[in-house]
This record gives structure tokens, C-alpha cells and sequence, in this order.
DNA sequence: TTGTACGCGTTATCAT
DNA sequence: ATGATAACGCGTACAA
């Protein structure tokens, strides 16, 4: 494998001009810059990025954690921030974590060590603390709403959110109000649990423990929460969806076993999935896609200029009304 | 930042001796292993890997070549890859391709560069011919069948799971069949292509062009097709719908305009996405998650030991009777 | 306009 | 066991 020392050989000039050459820079004599045009030819020779890195203290790769790639709202986020990486010339390295702590931190200490200039976190395990730890390493980009902390932050404000739909359900007449989330923590799950127990009280209902399901991902578990509710003493009579997978779940499993949406049992997603609107589900559009571009922008920004408008972007949930609430 | 120059400096060695401290070589003695472990503390010290790449001439990293993440079959593919990188230490660099040859190049660049160790194509556009240009530079694990070339491949016989779905349909007595696909190049379509003809000829049948729908990829393409489907003058009676996401489309919006499936219009998805599953859809399972884990495993024991046992692999796919068709 | 020489941070080799 | 020194390959002040 040649090197720009061979070709400053066989093109009859010095490694500094290769360089300028291979780089377009100027100053350089038409004659020389052909020569080392032909050297290059002639030698086949490939440039050694990891080389480039080293020398330049940059990569132009961006890292990604995200706990699994595999669901509809990850690769939406992840579709995001690949569009403007691409549109800016940046490559994106994956960090999967399955939320594992250990591997978030992992993938911090890839930052330290300079393997990219910066990161973006889609969702995470590990505190807040913890990144505050790494802040000095290179930009990160938290899709999140942070409080106390001065980070970069893109987010959904899923506090409103849960609100705007919780807000409706009542005024549609419903006391009896039970959710479904992902996992319970994560600041996003705390806000809507927030939320949840505000409105309540609001209305002077109690929130109950057993109205809230766990776990809820994937198509699956939707039929898992329908068949739970249908077991229950006491059902409620509308449901929070945090993710349209679980509430299409939901409405196919019901529409099987013979419940009645939204007459017994009505039911609010969260996404805008296309699945939700096939199946005419009441939902709270997210910008997933969105989140994922301005995350990869406020990171790109603040990379090429050191300095960003604002370092907290707000996007808007706005609530789809259809047939299932 | 301290390097291990500075390091050897405090810790009064050599740097010779401070990187077998850092990497656990044997021969240093107790004490001035100790006195690295302490200047290392002391000095904050962070491994740069960029110059360990440099150093080492590897990177751990694999590149993955797909067209576009938002897609169940492509994020399906990408997660297997995914866990298994992440048993055994490697990175995943993302190119994601659009399906534009350009942009394929440039992955294929990058594995010139040294960016990675080796790369693994989900999908492509580009002619064999350009990977096999690239052969020396890197292993490449294609996720496709490929006649003519020795690449290292792991793929699913399309062909023959084609054949086994329109088998099924005839022996069921439909003689009026169509299909969707997702584009109309690359190689399993070909296949799929190719099936479809030899399998009707053999029943004496002719296969009809406007029969065959392009571009099915998601949901709303199913909801399409069976418009196009409503509005034909002569309809197929079954259709070959090579995403269950897509079948799923087609079901739904059949559902809805009160088209009678499998009576009016039998459907036959592809990958047994959970989806289908839930709709009863009649698919043919295809191990989309064991095709990722296989690729990655096949890349990487080839790049631990330079050899394999054998460079294809082919995944079996098998035909799940539900009640669409 | 061009070249020299050094820096980037680590690993590997060879001599002791 | 340990150290000096040479790769690894490129970028870039600085001098000319």
C-alpha cells in the first residue's frame, strides 16, 4: 500500500505537496500537481483515513445510542439523523445498549477517547450525572427534556402531551382513565406519569396503580393489555397508548374478541404511525423524524461553528382525532 | 490531555513499559505497574483509539450497507447484526445508501480506507462487479444469493420460497396470480421474477405484467395496491405480497371497502412479521434477525481466523397457513 | 510556490 | 524485565 511518502517520491516532490494536492489546496504548480496525479494513479494509492483522523483530531462520525434499532419509533428517530448526517458528510457509528448501563457508559468513554466528535443519545438508562461527567469529551445531544442540567437537548414535551390527550378523554366524559408505557423510567415516562396524576387530580379522580401497564413496546403487548383489561374487575374506560404499535394491537385484539372501541373501551396512540392511521386510531403525532434531524443539526452546528442559537429545541405533539376516542 | 509519553515521564518508565501496563502485557514488574496505574490516575489519562487504530492497522468496526433503516425487514436484519457486534466487541459504521450508487461507492471507499474492518451489504444497487473490485481491500458478506462470484453471502432462497407460496396457491386452485414487490431490480427480485414465471408456465398459465405491483414497501403501498386491485377490469384472485407490512395494507383496506379475504382475493405476506400474525395474515416466515446474526458471525470468524468453513449460507423459509389465503 | 521537520498517540521490534 | 526507537500515514507550521 502506497503512502504520500512513495508518491513524493515517484512524483519528484515533497509529502507537503502531495498533501495539497490530494486536499486541493493552493499554491501549487499545474506541473506538480499532475505528477502527483499520475503517482497516484500509478500507485493505486488509497488514502488511510484512520491517518487523517489522527493527524486532523477529528472524524466527522457522530455516535447514536439507543437501547434497540428494531421498533418503529427508534428508526424513525435514527432515519432522522441519518438523512442530515448524510446531507453534511458525517458517518454515524451505532451504540445499541438494550439500556444497559454498562454499555452507555461505554459508549461515553468511546467519545472521551475521541472515536467521534460527538453524540447523540436517543434514550438512556444512566443518570444525568453521568453525562454531565462526559460534557468536556464532545457535544452531546440528549432527545430528551433535561432539567437542572445545560445540555443539548431536542425534545418532545410529553408533559403537554399526555395533558392534550388526558384533557380530551375527560371532556369526552371519561373518569375511568388507565395508560400504557414502555418502561417506567426515563424522564419521558416520569413526565407523563406527572401528567397523568395532575389532570386526575384536576378532576378529582384517583389515579390507580393497576390501570397503568408496563412494558408495553410492540404490537404484542397490545394484546397482552387487551387481554389483561378484559380479566379486570373494574376496566377502564379509555385508554393512553405511548406507542401506536401497542394501541393497533389493542384495537385488532379487541375488534377479535368482540369489545367495542371506543363504545367500551376507547383508546389513544401516541406516533402518528401509518398503521394508526390505517386502523383510523385517535393518536398524538410525534415527530420522531424530526426530533432525529434537528438533533444530528444542533450537534452538526455546534461542531462546525462552536456556537448554537439555542441549546434546548421544543417540538410539538399535537393530538389526531379519529375513531378510537 | 496526557498521553503515555507523559505518562511514562511520571511514572519514570518507558513508554514501551506504560502500554504493556495499559494492556495487560506480562513481564513489568509489580511496582512499576503500580506507578503507571498511578500516573494514569493521576493525570487523567484516556487511550486515544484513533492512534490505536493507526497503530494497530484494525479498528473493530464493521460497516453496515442498507438502503434505509425505517423498515421492519431492515431493521430487522440490522439488529441481528447488531447483537451479535455487540458479543464480540465490534462497532457498527452505518452507510445508509438510499439505494444510490454513489453513495454505495463511497461505503466501499471506506472500506478501502481502512475505516473498517470488513462491511456488510443488506441491499445494494450497485453490479457485483463493484464489489468485486473491492475484494482485497476488506471482507464483504453480501445478504443475497450471488451466482458467478465467490463472495462470502447469507441469504435466503428466494426463489424456492416463492415457489413454495405459488405452489400453495395453485394446488388451492387459483390460476389468476399476481404479486407485489418492492423494487423491481437487485437480485431477489430477479428471483422472485423468475419463480413467478417458471411456476405459472408450468401450470400453463401466462403471467400477466399488470399483475405485478412495484414499489410495495409500506403499509400505505398495500392500501394502494388494493385500490389498483378494485379498480381492474380482469383481477388476479391471489396475490404474493413480498411484505407482510405491505399484506397487512392490503388486508386492512380490503376490510374496510368489504372485499372478502381469502373468498375475493387471496393474500400471501412474506417475513411473519408480528403484524401478521395478528391479522391471520398467511405468510412465508423468513429469518430476517437470523440473517443479520448469521452475516455478522460469518465476517468476523473470517476476520479472527482468515478462514470459514464455508462462504455461502442459506437460510430456510417456510410457508405459514393462516386465513388469508 | 515548495520542502523540511515535527506532531498526532500508540504499538511493535529489537537489543540489553 | 525494560528501554530506545522505529513504524503507522497524514497534516501542517515554518522556513526558504
Amino acid at each position: 500500500m502506497a503512502n504520500i511518502r512513495d508518491l513524493a517520491k515517484e512524483a519528484g516532490v515533497s509529502v507537503a505537496t502531495v498533501s495539497r494536492v490530494l486536499n486541493g489546496y493552493p499554491y501549487v504548480s499545474e506541473e506538480k500537481r499532475k505528477a502527483v496525479w499520475e503517482a497516484a494513479q500509478k500507485l493505486q494509492y488509497v488514502k488511510n483515513i484512520q491517518a487523517v483522523h489522527l493527524a486532523k483530531g477529528r472524524t466527522a462520525i457522530v455516535g447514536v445510542m439507543l437501547p434497540y434499532i428494531h421498533h418503529p419509533y427508534f428508526s424513525a428517530v435514527i432515519e432522522g439523523i441519518s438523512k442530515e448526517a448524510l446531507r453534511y458528510g458525517y458517518q454515524l457509528l451505532l451504540f445499541q445498549t438494550n439500556y444497559e448501563v454498562e454499555r452507555e457508559l461505554e459508549a461515553l468513554e468511546r467519545l472521551r477517547m475521541k472515536q467521534m466528535d460527538g453524540l447523540i443519545v436517543c434514550s438512556h438508562e444512566v443518570d444525568w450525572e453521568a453525562f454531565a461527567a462526559y460534557q468536556e469529551d464532545g457535544p452531546i445531544v440528549l432527545c430528551e427534556q433535561v432539567e437542572r442540567y445545560d445540555f443539548f437537548t431536542v425534545y418532545i414535551d410529553h408533559y403537554q402531551a399526555f395533558v392534550q390527550a388526558l384533557r380530551y378523554l375527560i371532556k369526552k366524559g371519561h373518569r375511568r382513565i388507565g395508560y400504557c408505557i414502555g418502561r417506567m423510567t426515563g424522564p419521558n415516562s416520569q413526565a407523563r406519569a406527572g401528567a397523568y396524576q395532575d389532570v386526575l387530580r384536576e378532576v378529582g379522580v384517583l389515579p390507580r396503580r393497576q390501570w397503568v401497564f408496563d412494558g408495553c413496546l410492540f404490537l404484542e403487548d397490545g394484546k397482552r393489555v387487551m387481554e389483561q383489561w378484559i380479566a379486570m374487575e373494574e376496566r377502564p374506560s379509555a385508554l393512553l397508548v405511548t406507542s401506536d404499535q401497542v394501541a393497533a394491537g389493542i384495537v385488532l385484539h379487541a375488534r377479535r374478541i368482540g369489545v367495542r372501541i371506543p363504545d367500551e373501551l376507547a383508546v389513544i396512540g401516541f406516533d402518528n404511525d401509518p398503521l394508526a392511521e390505517m386502523l383510523g386510531i385517535t393518536t398524538v403525532a410525534l415527530p420522531h423524524f424530526t426530533l432525529g434531524e434537528r438533533a444530528f443539526r444542533l450537534l452538526h452546528h455546534w461542531l462546525e461553528t462552536g456556537r448554537v442559537a439555542r441549546k434546548q429545541e421544543e417540538l410539538p405533539a399535537r393530538l389526531l382525532v379519529r375513531d378510537t376516542a
